[in-house]
DNA sequence: ACACAACACTTGTATATACAACTATTAAAA
DNA sequence: TTTTAATAGTTGTATATACAAGTGTTGTGT
């Protein structure tokens, strides 16, 4: 399906237009789709990109800022994020002795074990977009994807 | 910038999760550059998206649902979105004569003459991004896009 | 004609995002 | 040393998103 056919355009769109599009709808699917997935979970989508950097961290903990920098939408509201998280136990919170400004963040074993669970279907998620190209396609996709927003 | 460079991710990731990601992030950083531009209009994406929708219909007034198919974010709240154009004056609103069922949304004058004035803004925006590829990049990048889609 | 399902839209609630203002702590400058 | 600036987080407000439940209208089957 074309971004026209998605969006029923009318009118002739050039590529530039096309690809802005086709962008953002792709992400729109590829969300929808992960949503479904973590639903069982009561897990957000940013929530569960929290826990992902948090079990990267490897027990170290990590900061409020180191969190920040570390997700996607980086206008996040991270304190917010931890707060739903800390509700359900998949993490701590804890202030940093050394600087009383920072707080120390990390995973518990309930957060471990809930991605843990969900491992298996993240990738399988992933794949079943992925499969719909050629490994070649795929890398170029992300030097493409790179290129496009250069100095951005 | 390649993705794992944004992320600071620590581990190698394969191609699979480097396109979702790469994907995700690249909405964001177009959305956040969109955003800048549209906010001494007091529009939101989606506001400006429903009034592109409705200046596609040369006059002929859309119904909700029509707004609703022909928008990227398929779960939108259509009713609030219009409800804040009408506070602007960018819209009208009226039940459908034939159905009253439906209701009939129009773009007024005033919403015609804010998106004229962001058209040449839109432009630049959608060039700025695509001038980091060439032609032929910006086609294989749509196609690659489309396909990695297939069946979602 | 009546009951009931389907349709088109609205409303409610919880959560998420965007952005500015605010608090507390630490570092730097005068 | 005192003031000021910078840093790290939190809180508030408005808007947006996700999803379920609700209202009114029209179409369909018996």
């Amino acid at each position: 399906m074309t971004i026209e056919e998605v969006i029923k355009s009318t009118v002739k769109m050039d590529n530039a237009k096309k690809v802005i599009l086709n962008i953002m709808y792709t992400q729109n699917v590829i969300q929808d789709h992960f949503n479904e997935l973590i639903k069982p979970y009561d897990l957000s989508g940013e929530q569960y990109n929290v826990l992902r950097i948090l079990r990267g961290q490897k027990g170290k903990p990590a900061n409020m800022c180191v969190i920040q920098e570390r997700m996607l939408a980086k206008t996040s509201n991270t304190t917010r994020l931890v707060d739903k998280l800390l509700l359900k136990d998949f993490v701590t919170r804890n202030v940093c002795p050394n600087n009383r400004r920072k707080i120390e963040v990390s995973i518990t074993q309930k957060g471990l074990d809930v991605l843990k669970e969900l491992d298996p279907k993240v990738d399988e998620h992933e794949q079943t977009f992925a499969n719909n190209l050629k490994p070649e396609e795929l890398v170029f996709l992300n030097q493409l994807l790179e290129k496009y927003r250069t100095n951005k």
